[in-house]
DNA sequence: GGTCTTGACGAAATCGATTTCTTGGTCTTC
DNA sequence: GAAGACCAAGAAATCGATTTCGTCAAGACC
């Protein structure tokens, strides 16, 4: 690989000339040619690392994720990719798998490597955005947000988690169940209240057990299912809090020879590679990859110096009610 | 962010003993209190970017696959991530899109990101691994290989296209359709060739329509399946090679009333979130993850110096057969 | 014609680590 | 006790770009 220094003797000039004509500054018309014919035949390509380190940042963003299995935050990781290529950025994908301390790795990794800035869905709470923070790069918080003054991009959960019920209660179910993720996170907490809100208002029947918790995956959603066809008096239809768990109930329901039509289902969240006809699930779609883009945007904006108070920007689920 | 002379200064000693204590060579015990004394004390972080370039090498790798919302891909990401993860490196992961040119791209970014490593699902035959191997950076192919002479980690897709293709035939299907991926992608190209081979030997009832090509994903599978049904003798069953193609023949399926018990499907690969039970479809599953951690292991050999000749290791795909 | 502005561009400093070179001191060994 | 071996540790070079500073020449203006 060849260097600056290279191209500058080949080209006649000096370095501080090469720099200036890859960098767009005033260099005269002859130099321009010179240093360009000898940088095409030595194939220079400018060494980022040492770019990096007298500009103290790159073209690098970090997007740390919970998991990289879910459709959902790989929709995500597309949004935000095509939005930073357009810009001539480059995504560094990180997988937090729902761990605070792999999570405080990357973001140490982010700083160190003087990346331009973070995207981030958090995995917990008490995320440590200090050393991030202090080094002025700018983050953006994505689906979950922060304690954090941070720009954030999320999802209205309640008025998603209050369109399921509702669909299913339009529906004619009267025992309608929840299927929430770990209790202290955020979209499901809030989605989860949006269906007690609803099955309080419409004052369907309840149960103990008509709330399940369950982690965010497959698993998950399929004990918390059985666990529900369990109880005495089992609910005619469910809302889960995430796409996973849904998948998962929907296995329970099958292995226990329930069909879809029996059992009313609302999922927020959109169910990933549904290999039968979907029409009897209601879905409310997230914007994944627009909750993507809009959160790769608002970081590209901060690279570039804006400075304005934080923003949070709420977008709307859309429902996808089954044509009956 | 506290730099190396911050520490040195604090500690009363030169820049080259901190570096000597951070990088484990020979310091006297008193010195060596007082380095670390005074790094934690002003929370030094080596800065990275500055350590590479004078190393000219990181702790980076890049991993290119094609397609992120793939969940073969994914958890072959999960297999890389994980065995990097214990050797202290981080993982990029870019994706590629299918597209030669992304590709091209990102192999220029691990280039001059000076990333220790690649690890690459090519895209395509045409891959240019020039640039990266005249640094001489270590580069594995995983599930696709290239012509170039580097490491290789695949699966014996002929095998996995003959077991599919088999399982079928032995449940007593008698007019195996196929639906293959784009012509002139290695693997997909040795599934069909497995499928082809079982069904002449085994002289099953054949017709022209009865090799699809798709693109790899739901759409392509879609739109082979219901090319299939609507021929004028259409096939008993179908092979898919690969994961996805076989969700969109089973939503063709579905929407042509086609109970799956009707018409055999096997894929070649793992059908992923299935929602009901599955007992009805061959799956030949691939070992996704293992993949990821074989390449891994193996670039992280290269790296710390391996320079044996290339190898390729071939692993085999585990055949399920649904329990009748 | 003389001073002032402007612009191109080279010399050299800089970013923050690692690594080579050098030095001064301690420890062996005959 | 002198010579050689060895080791800790500081001074300085180095990685490859960017950027500041200063110089020199050309053009503007009175």
């Amino acid at each position: 690989m060849a260097t600056i220094y290279e191209v500058a003797a080949l080209a006649g000039v000096s370095p501080a000339t090469v720099s200036r004509v890859f960098n767009g500054l005033t260099v005269s018309e002859e130099k321009q040619r010179a240093v360009r014919d000898a940088a095409t035949k030595l194939s220079f390509v400018p060494n980022k690392t040492a770019r990096r380190l007298r500009k103290q940042s790159s073209e690098l963003i970090a997007l740390l994720i919970p998991d990289i299995e879910n459709p959902f935050f790989t929709a995500l990781a597309r949004g935000v990719e095509d939005r930073a290529q357009e810009s001539g950025f480059s995504v560094v994908l990180c997988n937090t798998d729902e761990d605070p301390a792999k999570e405080k790795r990357y973001l140490g990794i982010a700083a160190s490597e003087q990346m331009a800035g973070v995207i981030l869905a958090p995995a917990s709470d008490e995320v440590d955005l200090g050393s991030i923070a202090e080094l002025g790069r700018p983050v953006v918080a994505v689906d979950r947000t922060t304690p954090y003054p941070v720009d954030a991009v999320k999802v209205d959960n309640r008025a998603a988690g209050i369109a399921a019920t509702t669909a299913l209660f339009d529906q004619g179910y009267r025992r309608i169940a929840c299927i929430a993720g770990p209790a202290g996170i955020e979209t499901t907490e809030d989605r989860f209240l949006g269906w007690r809100q609803v099955v309080t208002a419409r004052r369907t029947a309840t149960h103990d057990g008509y709330l399940q918790h369950a982690n965010f995956r497959v698993d998950g959603g399929r004990a918390a299912m059985e666990a529900l066809l369990a109880l005495d008096a089992p609910p005619d239809a469910v809302v889960t809090t995430n796409n996973l768990m849904a998948v998962g109930a929907l296995q329970a329901l099958a292995a226990a020879g329930i069909r879809p039509a029996e059992f009313g289902l609302a999922v927020v969240g959109e169910l990933p590679f549904l290999t039968f006809a979907p029409a009897s699930v209601v879905e409310v779609r997230l914007p994944a990859r627009h909750l993507g883009t809009t959160a790769a945007s608002m970081l590209l904006e901060r690279i570039a110096g804006d400075t304005t108070p934080p923003r949070t920007v709420v977008l709307r689920a859309e429902v996808k009610t089954p044509e009956l």
